[in-house]
DNA sequence: TTTTATTTACTGCTATAGCAGTAATAAAAT
DNA sequence: ATTTTATTACTGCTATAGCAGTAAATAAAA
């Protein structure tokens, strides 16, 4: 589907940070169960939460399409 | 939270597909509902579901940090 | 205006995401 | 090697997202 890595990407920032999954959940305010999912590209995760946990790491969202470009 | 109105994106890029929101439930496989939920900038909606109608609609996703640059 | 199509809104119902708790590996530190 | 920490995995349970169906409100077309 969306071959894109994004586990990878938020696991990647959470370790530079220096947070642990659990640190990094309390901090998004989602449950640590939730953050392993994502880590893992579980795709049924809800916006909010993923929204959460990337702002939590400083990651930006971009939409981009042949007519926004 | 995230100030970026995703749903006037897409509402935008569904009229310029010339589909309704039923229309393009069926493409991307969701409920009418969930396209409804998604315009209207819900975010609880589950990620594989606006990962669907985005597709559908051909808009790209794209993350960025101060470290991905 | 009247009709038709589309969007918005609401309602049960079902499926499941998310939760805390626990346990088992895996990795790091001592 | 032993201890400590972190990650992965599994379990009930609860809350709710998503669904189809329906209906009302808006918009578009006739």
């Amino acid at each position: 589907m969306n071959d894109f890595d994004l586990g990878a990407l938020i696991k990647d920032h959470r370790k530079k940070a220096g947070l642990t999954q659990l640190e990094l959940a309390n901090l998004a305010g989602v449950g640590k169960t939730t953050v392993f999912d994502i880590e893992k590209n579980k795709e049924t995760v809800r916006l909010n939460n993923l929204f959460a946990v990337l702002q939590v790491l400083n990651i930006k969202v971009e939409f981009k399409s042949p007519l926004t470009k």
